[in-house]
DNA sequence: AACTCATATAGCATATATGCGATATTATAG
DNA sequence: CTATAATATCGCATATATGCTATATGAGTT
């Protein structure tokens, strides 16, 4: 790639003008796999499974109750990895993170 | 939970006294625990498996070859979900992320 | 040696998440 | 209807990741 000039567009350049700076048809279907993800049902899952109330779990992270909340709400979106393992750790269980092949030929 | 008074200190908080805002033993085992997750080397192998070099993934994903080798590199901490999973939509994967219970005594 | 191609690294501006206190909304109990 | 516990939401400072360009390293080729 890479010529000195960028009159020519790549077929790459243009899917990805369309695709990811346009209609935002790939973010979209990002997102909805962000939700099937389920990460804040399954913080609440876990937590009320021990009986602990979002404070405690906070306690226990070190943490306040509010970061709780935001986590286990269906709208948060990025959460990062080294906050889920640590409620991982303090939940007694580990994360676990795996790229599937997709057999869904509606995401592309 | 929750006494008037503070004075009591509950087991989780002598725990998380010691563990989290002391020791950080428990913040290294986390730390561990990333290392298992092994996304860079997920990510690597699928890249490589589609014969795809960085640059061709990164124009995939509409960024550039140092964003991808920067997420390859193995003392990369904390990559958020988003990331992630546009990585999954190009690559024609989804990304799974679970809590899964452990049973490894030398975490707790 | 010079020339590619692939990958790694550095530096920096910007975007985004975190962390926290304060407050508001529910619930549930008395 | 209070009172109290649990949860949700807001605002903002700080921390961290991203995105990008430029550059460096490295492996192969001729």
């Amino acid at each position: 790639m890479s010529k000195k000039t960028k009159k020519t567009k790549s077929a790459i350049e243009i899917i990805h003008h369309r695709y990811i700076k346009g209609d935002k048809g790939l973010l979209e279907a990002i997102a909805d796999e962000k939700e099937k993800l389920n990460i804040a049902a399954q913080i609440h899952e876990m937590r009320t499974k021990e009986g602990l109330s979002q404070n405690d779990l906070a306690e226990r992270m070190g943490t306040t109750q509010s970061v709780i909340s935001r986590l286990e709400s269906t709208d948060y979106r990025c959460e990062n990895l080294s906050t889920l393992q640590k409620i991982a750790s303090v939940l007694h269980c580990r994360l676990e993170v795996k790229f599937v092949p997709d057999t869904d030929p509606m995401l592309y």
